[in-house]
DNA sequence: TTAAGGTCTATACCATGGTAAAGACTCAAG
DNA sequence: CTTGAGTCTTTACCATGGTATAGACCTTAA
């Protein structure tokens, strides 16, 4: 039974050369999310041989680890494409680095004003419904179906 | 040029039906959402005459109006539909209802709290990028990059 | 009767980030 | 040379809440 592969992509470099398999255990996702990334842009293998065969560097696991990253601080994929090719810029990086984040950060905050915003109303919601004594109507129901 | 037509259901009722078009109207959404609605068993036509033109009770509007100011407060549309399912029934239904709005309210209380996470992480990141003095390095993509 | 506007069904498409499966090909070990 | 694991491309599918389009049919006023 075959086990993966490594390969030398050149003497010079002497930069060992792994196929997706190889990649996507050690990054932990499926070989089709670094197909899709490929699609998208945002990884590409660094060899493909005649067969088609994709042949990635070590490098690849750390951008993928730079995506799941970015990711679980809520970037979405074009905008960390956008940060990928800053990363490998090699001028005034920072400042783009920093101002994306930053807007990023707005974003968060907008979003948990309105999750504030809709936590407040339902907690209006949920201590009316428990001041109801009548067991017919339902305040929250009443609330919702009202006009405004 | 026609204009909206307005049926009588019942001389018992005395109930007026809408078209399509005029609760669309009222209730402030596309003709297609009504009947995509339709399709997730959400708000059902009172009568569809022999052509197929559906014809809808009034109470067609406040169904909607509910739907709507209940995904503004994060329902989905299966959540909706028993909540629709609560509001028809006569018993007990403040108690489900409650639960229900608690549930919810949990649910924005866990992301309020994943948010408030990424906003300290993402201000770290920008503070140590203001602080970095070399333009070689971007602390941000460093930490990114990062294996944990 | 005709024209215009309203509605019908069915199907496809949008974003988002992948996942799954079919069917063919590659590669290395035995 | 065969076998089995690994990989390839292509296509379709998932959730979510709709929106868009085509082509046909309905309705009513002029």
């Amino acid at each position: 039974m075959p086990k993966y592969r490594v390969y030398n992509v050149s003497i010079m470099a002497k930069q060992n050369l792994f196929q997706i398999g190889v990649i996507a255990e050690r990054a932990n996702v499926n070989i089709q999310t670094l197909r899709y990334y490929e699609k998208r842009n945002i990884l590409k293998p660094a060899r493909v041989k005649e067969s088609g065969y994709r042949l990635y560097t070590e490098d690849a696991v750390k951008t993928v680890t730079f995506v799941k990253h970015a990711q679980e601080l809520g970037f979405k994929l074009d905008e960390i494409k956008q940060l990928l090719g800053l990363r490998n810029a090699s001028v005034n990086r920072c400042d783009s680095v920093r101002k994306r984040a930053q807007i990023r950060l707005s974003d968060v905050q907008e979003k948990m004003k309105m999750l504030k915003r809709i936590e407040k109303t339902l907690k209006v919601l949920i201590k009316d419904c428990e001041n109801n004594k009548t067991s017919k109507k339902c305040p929250i129901i009443d609330s919702l179906e009202a006009k405004t």
